[in-house]
DNA sequence: GTACCCCCTTCGACCTACTTGAAGGCAACC
DNA sequence: GGTTGCCTTCAAGTAGGTCGAAGGGGGTAC
């Protein structure tokens, strides 16, 4: 199967500026082009991508990135520092994935704590938002 | 209490660049200056640059970071529109918690995927890097 | 009292990872 | 054969910092 960057971009959910963008920066190294220059991807370079949104989702530079896919070209003797790679990308995941869940209970706590007061107030007691700009007490 | 931009920046193990950038674009309104101009933080800075990074963290632009600090500073008439704010950003930050997880997942198979590698391989046939520039085959 | 050191200031440049715009090519349809 | 539409490249813009230069104030050492 082959497609065009449009398609691509559809399917993965992200722009097309960014697929040329990783393309023109040498991490989709086999996408070939069609007789008017046009990008052409096939199933593999979508692998690629897959493997790239993976890795910036989850915060590794662009430059880190392309070694590691530099790596993988060159076959199975790069497997360790690929392994370490990996590696580190899992820790620094769960790292990042506990600060999300600490900065999470601090949001539910304002959404619990907003809620409580939105329950003890009359709903006519908040005034809109084109009547508030006197108003000076903080209730963070 | 109060803190230089050093203190602060310490306590929360960030770059004073940061503190100042946050500052200077309005979202620490309460800093304020001694005889030298120098930056003084008392515990409600504190407490506004912890929500500042909490927001921050899980991905809230600045701008409406700025937004929600000024409804703060108008008191409780705003409770609503703050609520809806930090409902969204609950939803939000569950998604991106969701979504490293699914990263983290396809990152594991890998650390899994390549620690059999190498076990199943001797250890010398690893190539140092130096030596393995003409290498072709791939193994994603 | 001045030399030195340290920390602070502002302002402007630089960085990453996109994102967008301008200018233009090629194909297909009417 | 003109318009529509998607593609191209290259350059500029954006967000959120990050950093460096230039300069000021204050405290101690001599």
């Amino acid at each position: 199967m082959s497609y065009t960057i449009h398609e691509v971009a559809q399917k993965l959910g992200i722009s097309t500026y960014s697929i040329r963008y990783y393309h023109d920066h040498g991490m989709l190294p086999n996408v070939k082009r069609d007789a008017n220059n046009n990008r052409v991807f096939n199933d593999v370079d979508l692998e690629g991508l897959h493997i790239i949104l993976c890795l910036r989702g989850t915060g590794m530079p662009v430059e880190r990135i392309q070694h590691y896919l530099d790596l993988v070209q060159q076959g199975e003797c790069t497997v360790p520092e690929r392994y370490e790679m990996m590696q580190a990308q899992q820790e620094r995941t769960l790292r990042e994935i506990a600060d999300l869940k600490n900065h999470l209970s601090t949001i539910n706590f304002k959404v619990d704590h907003y809620a409580e007061i939105m329950k003890t107030h009359q709903p006519d007691s908040f005034v809109p938002a084109s009547m508030r700009d006197t108003a000076t007490n903080q209730t963070a």
